[in-house]
DNA sequence: AATCACGAAATTTTCGAAACTTTCGAGCTT
DNA sequence: AAGCTCGAAAGTTTCGAAAATTTCGTGATT
C-alpha cells in the first residue's frame, strides 16, 4: 500500500507527519537504520529533503542521530522505557493537578466526551474488533490530553505532547504494535471520576498506577 | 571579535555549538530574524548548512521555526518565562528528590565541589569583577546539574538539560544579559545544606523559591 | 589464525543553483 | 485617504551532484 501519492510532490512537512505516523505505528523496528536514499523513493523527493525531515524527528527524540553515521530508530531498553514512563507520569500528574484546580464546566464536558469515545473504542476491541490500534491510540491520547488541558500552561501542554509521544513510541516499539490491556477501561473510569470530583490526591495516585501498569503488564520482548 | 576562524571550514556541529553559545549569551534579541544568508558569511559555509543547524536549534526550542517564513529567536513573554520556570522547577525538584534518596558519598563530594566553585564566582562578582556572565552561568549550571545527577535516570537528566537551557535562554533574553542576583549565594548555601542533610521537604521548597525569585526580582523589560 | 593495511563501495555531509513563496511598495481605483 | 493589484525584491525550500567520511571485503604480515 502506498503511503504517498507521487503525482503531487510532497512538502517536507507532509513527509514529516507521514513518517511520524508510521513510526508511532511501529512500522520500523528499534535500531533500524533510516537511509535518506531509500526513503527518497517512497516520497519522490531528494535525499536531502528526507535528511531534513529526519533531523526534525531526531530533535523530537523520535529518531536518533549520530554525526557521520546517519539516523536510526532509537534503541529501546526496559530501563529507558521505565524512565520515560516516570517522566510522563511526572508531567501528566502535574498537568492534571492544575487542571483539577482550574478546570471549568467546559473542561468537564470535554473530558467526559473524550472518556465516552475512549470507552466506546475499548468496548469494540473487547468485543473482538480488529485493526483498531490507530483509533485506540488516538482516543487514548485525546483523553489524557484533555485531562491536562485546563492546566493553564501552554508550555506544559506542548511539553506533555513531546514526552507522551516519546513514551508511546517506546512502548509501541517494545511491544511491536498493539498496546491494549484489559484493566484500562476501569482505570480510565476511575481517573475520570476522581477528576470530576476534584479529588487531586486520588487522581494523582490513579494516574501513576495506570501508567505504570501499562508498562508492567506488557510482554516485553527485549532485555 | 571573530567567533570562528574562516581558515578551517566549520562542520555543522561546530556551528551548532557556537550559535548555541552565542544565543545563551544573549547575542540575539527576542524575535530577531535569523537569516541563513547572513550567518553564512560569518562561518564561511553554504546557507543550507546554516539552515540545517537552525533546524537542530529549533528542535531544542532555542529557535522558533515557521514553514515558509524561516527562523527567529523565540518571542519571550512574562507568561512564557513564568511557565518555563515552573516546568524547570518541576523537573529539577523531582531530580533532586531522587538524588537525595540515592546519592552516595561521591555525589556529596561532587555537589560540595560544585557549590564551592559557584560561591567563589559569586563572591568575585560581588567584589566587582566584570564579564563573568559566562563563568557564572556555567558554575550555576554545574551546581544545579550535580544536584540532580544522582537521580538514577539518564532520561530525566537529559530532559533537565533541555528544559534548563530553554529557561536560561528565556531569562537571558528577557534580562538582556547578566542574571546575577544578591540573594543567590545564600539560597545556594541553604539548598546545599538541605541536600546534604537529606531533608527532601526543605530542599523541594528552597529550590522552588530559588527559581521563582530569580524570575521575580528580574527587571523585566517586556510585557 | 589473528591482525593490519589498503582500497572500493556505500553512506553522509556540504554545496550552490533553480524553483517556489512571501513581503513590500508603487501606482491604480473607489 | 483607504484599499487593491501587480510585480520586483527578498527570503525560503528543494534539488542533485561533488566532497568527505565511514564501512566492508581482500589480501599481506605476524
Amino acid at each position: 500500500m502506498n503511503h504517498y501519492d507521487p503525482a503531487r510532490p510532497a512538502s517536507s512537512l507532509d513527509i514529516y507527519w507521514d513518517l511520524r505516523k508510521r513510526m508511532i505505528a511501529a512500522e520500523f523496528g528499534a535500531g533500524d537504520k533510516l537511509k535518506p536514499d531509500e526513503l527518497r523513493d517512497k516520497y519522490g523527493c531528494a535525499a536531502s529533503t528526507i535528511r531534513e525531515v529526519l533531523f526534525r524527528l531526531s530533535c523530537d527524540r523520535l529518531v536518533s542521530f549520530q554525526d557521520q553515521r546517519g539516523f536510526r530508530m532509537p534503541q529501546v531498553s526496559r530501563r529507558s522505557l521505565y524512565e520515560l514512563t516516570e517522566l510522563r507520569s511526572l508531567v501528566e500528574r502535574e498537568g492534571a493537578r492544575l487542571s483539577l484546580q482550574n478546570g471549568d464546566l467546559e473542561w468537564e464536558a470535554d473530558l467526559t466526551a473524550a472518556h465516552h469515545k475512549l470507552t466506546h473504542v475499548e468496548t469494540s476491541i473487547t468485543k473482538g474488533a480488529q485493526n483498531f490500534d490507530q483509533v485506540l491510540a488516538d482516543s487514548e491520547w485525546q483523553f489524557h490530553r484533555t485531562l491536562i488541558s485546563a492546566c493553564g500552561s501552554e508550555t506544559l501542554k506542548d511539553h506533555y505532547r513531546d514526552v507522551h509521544d516519546r513514551q508511546r513510541l517506546s512502548l509501541v516499539m517494545a511491544a511491536g504494535g498493539a498496546a491494549y490491556r484489559d484493566g484500562n477501561t476501569q482505570e480510565h473510569r476511575a481517573i475520570l471520576d476522581a477528576a470530576l470530583a476534584r479529588d487531586a490526591a486520588s487522581c494523582d495516585e490513579l494516574l501513576d498506577a495506570h501508567l505504570r501498569r501499562g508498562l508492567e503488564e506488557l510482554k516485553l520482548n527485549f532485555t
